[in-house]
DNA sequence: AATGGTTCGTTTTTT
DNA sequence: ACGAACCATT
């Protein structure tokens, strides 16, 4: 990202004064310790949650410099978030200070991108290529599934984008797809033409999706040993975090950097001019010998917090890190720094029940802590406002905003959690939801850009074409992209040759327009012949190309409420270039696209402090607060119904649970709700088979699911129930084998009056009270008046669904209207 | 070509 | 429930 260009070297004895090492192995635990001076070929740390990994991390990284082992440039670490990136980065900066320039810290893209900038050339590409985030992808191969009528197979864009990307991650091309796929079947071939269509159309646009960043890496550096011997004789350090989360091709990608260099060319590499690495002074003269062996590498991570499988992250590639390299070195860090025992005796627990794994019991010694509070709400707007008043509780002893965190299994649980706060007036802000630069004005603001950057980029220009308006269709897109062809030019060049395309003059005079701006905007972005544009070139160019488009324009002018925000927006992107200028000074037009592609929302910096985060488990991975609320733990949600059927899918969840678990510092609190509505629909929700897996000493119940309602056999089962009962009969202890149906109704003997045998309650030995709720066949009518134990007396003016999900629309005297599930609402007939 | 109405599917997670 | 995408109408 703002790495220095070129590193600096230090001369000897440079170094901050009392540059000893013994402020960077204080405090250190004997494992610690090993992790941070352990040098060998390979090293394993697997490092459980909270055990200090970055600041290990870190800290050998500060050593390695410190001790003049290794120069800053020959030191590659690499993250998979921009987020941890950046605070790696500061953290080993605070420690050796300026000893750091020059070290490589990045994601693996952004990496593999600065790697893929200087040598685009060796392969079909320039420097300037662009980078297609998924919506770019999609867009492509909606429009490849349409020409090649592959929907008549049944393929949808999303499908195909899927399986395209899964094969890139496993480092296979159309070709080698097709060479083992089954031919003969007709969906196969048009599979395999799209794919094959798809990567010629990236290459025409010169453009990459975000897996080639990773699988042409891999591939420039297989096709093209010397230039790989370059990179692997520059990193001797090569340190990977969360290495659990890496892919095959991330995986084939840090083999090929830790190989041993065959010899050879052993003199500096120059490529396009720029030297890409210095001469090395650590290897004495630098030319000599030229075989070495293979960089050391040093990966971290934690198999229980794999939770990206479903993204072609493999687990294998660290549970078997010891095979791959057999002299590896691996280091166990259990002590946990953060939580407290009983946050992280639930975690244990609840972790301990996937099988295959290796058996590791995080143990702190901050003590017991308080228990985790467990509530149990009617809807899930009755756990929100629990949450929301947990949290006014935990501000009113003390404990700021910023300190606590809500996770939820989807995106749309937010919302419920939202109307909550707003109406409870608790300052919140939601992590990674709805996406920046993915808004409609954001991609069109950054296509402007790109077709500056790289004409070629097809896609972006059609995206441009009448944004704003200029009454430009299909049919003069397709006129323009026929002349294109006719003539060999590209697209973005037959807009500079509007009086020959056959229009007529009002869409001609809109062509040269859009064409004029577009050269306007190129020569202050991309001044011609060496000359070298300011760093506020982008905010100039963009500017430039907004307001001279009529885009801004176009939206000032429109009467849509939701166009002022959009203005806004795209000031705010203008911010952005404006940040970009300060940051990078000699950043391009080029790079600024590369930087913002590659940046996620969730990277988001500006830590707005003070207020309550609101994320998904997944977000949630790497961060921590005192207060944690887990909420939604319910079946279905986690573990999420759709991962039922893949493979691994409900282990995975479960990491992803104790993912969730083990962010709390002080505070857990789980919570789940009776009933849900999802799409639309209010159903009746169950316990997830993870709550019961937590010792029930360890949870303080405000409510248990036994409180709320008893889910009676027969109700449950008509909504619930996967398979008429399992007969997993007595479900006796308390956590054993995994996934099994605990929690599924049993078949019980038809009980007289109120109080069937529960099943949930049962299993909630550490319920408050034995309250049961279940209105049976509680007959209901319009007009009938009934008592609601909160809302007071009411009217029953509808009753609409079947069975048990009969809804009593219900006007209240006090509390207005309301719907209610019959079978469970705490009411009665009056 | 733009607008409005309807259907549809969508709700795991991210570089 | 909601938004996107598709379709039919002007």
């Amino acid at each position: 990202m703002s790495e220095a260009p070129s590193p600096v070297i230090l001369p000897p004895g440079s170094a901050p004064a009392g540059a000893g090492s013994d402020d960077l192995l204080a405090g250190l635990n004997p494992q610690q310790l090993d992790a941070v001076t352990y040098r060998g070929q390979a090293l394993l740390i697997v490092a459980g949650a909270g055990s200090g990994k970055t600041s290990v991390l870190t800290r050998r990284i500060a050593l390695l410099l410190r001790r003049r082992e290794a120069w800053p440039s020959q030191i590659l670490a690499i993250t998979f978030t921009n987020k941890a990136a950046a605070e790696m980065r500061e953290r080993v900066e605070r420690l050796v200070g300026d000893a750091a320039r020059g070290m490589w810290i990045s994601t693996f893209h952004s990496a593999c991108v600065r790697i893929l900038r200087r040598e685009a050339e060796q392969f079909g590409f320039t420097k300037s290529f662009t980078i297609y985030d998924s919506g770019d992808s999609r867009a492509l191969i909606k429009r490849l599934v349409k020409d090649h009528e592959a929907d008549a197979f049944g393929f949808t864009p999303a499908a195909v984008q899927s399986r395209i990307s899964k094969l890139k991650n496993e480092l296979q091309d159309a070709e080698s797809y097709a060479r083992q796929a089954n031919m003969s079947d007709p969906a196969e071939r048009v599979f395999v033409e799209v794919f094959a269509d798809y990567q010629r159309q990236l290459q025409k646009a010169n453009a990459f999706d975000f897996d080639d960043l990773i699988g042409q890496t891999v591939y420039l550096f297989r096709a093209f040993p010397q230039i790989a011997d370059v990179y692997r004789r520059r990193f001797r350090h090569i340190l990977v975090d969360e290495y659990q989360d890496t892919n095959a091709a991330q995986y084939a990608l840090i083999h090929e950097l830790t190989r041993p260099v065959q010899g050879g060319a052993p003199e500096p590499y120059a490529s396009n001019g720029m030297m890409i690495f210095e001469p090395d002074p650590s290897t004495g003269s630098g030319t000599a010998e030229g075989a070495e062996p293979g960089a050391a590498l040093t990966v971290v991570g934690d198999s229980d917090q794999s939770i990206y499988a479903f993204r072609g992250a493999d687990i294998r590639n660290i549970s078997e890190f010891e095979r791959d390299f057999p002299s590896a070195k691996v280091v166990l860090l259990e002590q946990n720094y953060r939580s407290t025992q009983n946050i992280l005796s639930a975690a244990n627990a609840v972790i301990s029940n996937n099988f295959d794994r290796k058996d590791k019991k995080l143990w702190s010694d901050k003590g017991a802590g308080h228990a985790i509070v467990g509530f149990t709400g009617y809807s899930q707007h009755d756990e929100a406002q629990f949450v929301a008043d947990e949290v006014e509780a935990l501000r009113r002893a003390g404990m700021p905003y910023g300190e606590m965190a809500v996770f939820y299994r989807t995106n749309s649980q937010s919302r419920a959690l939202e109307e909550i706060f707003i109406r409870s007036a608790v300052p919140y802000k939601i992590m990674g939801g709805t996406k920046f630069y993915e808004r409609a004005e954001i991609k069109d603001a950054l296509a402007y850009l790109v077709a500056v950057a790289n004409p070629a980029d097809e896609m972006a220009v059609r995206r441009i074409l009448n944004k704003p308006r200029r009454g430009i269709g299909d049919v003069t897109e397709t006129a323009i992209a026929r002349f294109a062809e006719e003539h060999g030019i590209s697209f973005r060049d037959a807009l500079a040759h509007p009086t020959q395309l056959g229009l007529g003059p009002k869409l001609q005079a809109a062509i040269a327009q859009l064409d004029a701006v577009l050269r306007e905007a190129t020569d202050i972005m991309l001044p011609a012949s060496g000359e070298i544009a300011p760093p506020t070139a982008v905010a100039e160019g963009l500017t430039l190309l907004l307001q001279k488009s009529g885009y801004m324009d176009a939206l000032r002018a429109s009467r849509d409420p939701q166009d002022e925000a959009r203005l806004e927006n795209l000031d705010e992107l203008i911010a952005v270039t404006r940040d970009f200028a300060r940051n990078s000074p000699e950043g391009t037009i080029v790079d600024f696209l590369a930087e913002v592609a590659l940046v996620a929302d969730s990277d988001d910096l500006d830590d707005e402090s003070g207020v309550v985060s609101l994320m998904t488990m997944h977000t949630a991975k790497g961060l921590e607060f005192d207060a944690v609320f887990v909420t939604g733990v319910e079946e279905d949600l986690i573990p999420h119904r759709i991962s039922a059927n893949e493979p691994g899918g409900p282990q995975e969840e479960r990491r992803l649970f104790y993912v969730g678990i083990t962010r709390a510092r002080k505070r857990l609190h789980i919570s789940l709700a009776m009933t849900r509505a999802q799409f639309g629909e209010v159903s009746v929700a169950m316990p997830s088979r993870f709550l019961q897996e937590i010792p029930s000493e360890l949870i303080d119940w405000r409510q248990s699911p036994g409180d709320v309602n008893s889910r009676g056999g027969t109700q449950s089962r008509a909504l619930n129930a996967r398979r008429p009962s399992t007969g997993s009969g007595t479900g006796s202890g308390s956590f054993g084998g995994s996934g099994s149906d605990r929690f599924a109704p049993r078949e019980l003997p038809r009980r007289d009056g109120l109080k069937p045998l529960s099943t949930a309650m049962d299993k909630f030995p550490n319920r408050v009270t034995a309250k049961v709720r279940d209105n049976g066949d509680l007959e209901l009518n319009a007009g009938d008046r009934i008592r609601h134990d909160d809302f007071g007396e009411g009217k029953v003016e509808a009753i609409t669904g079947e069975g048990a999900k009969r809804i009593a629309h219900v006007r209240f005297d006090a509390a207005g209207q309301k719907k209610l599930l019959v079978k469970i609402a705490p009411i009665e007939k009056i």
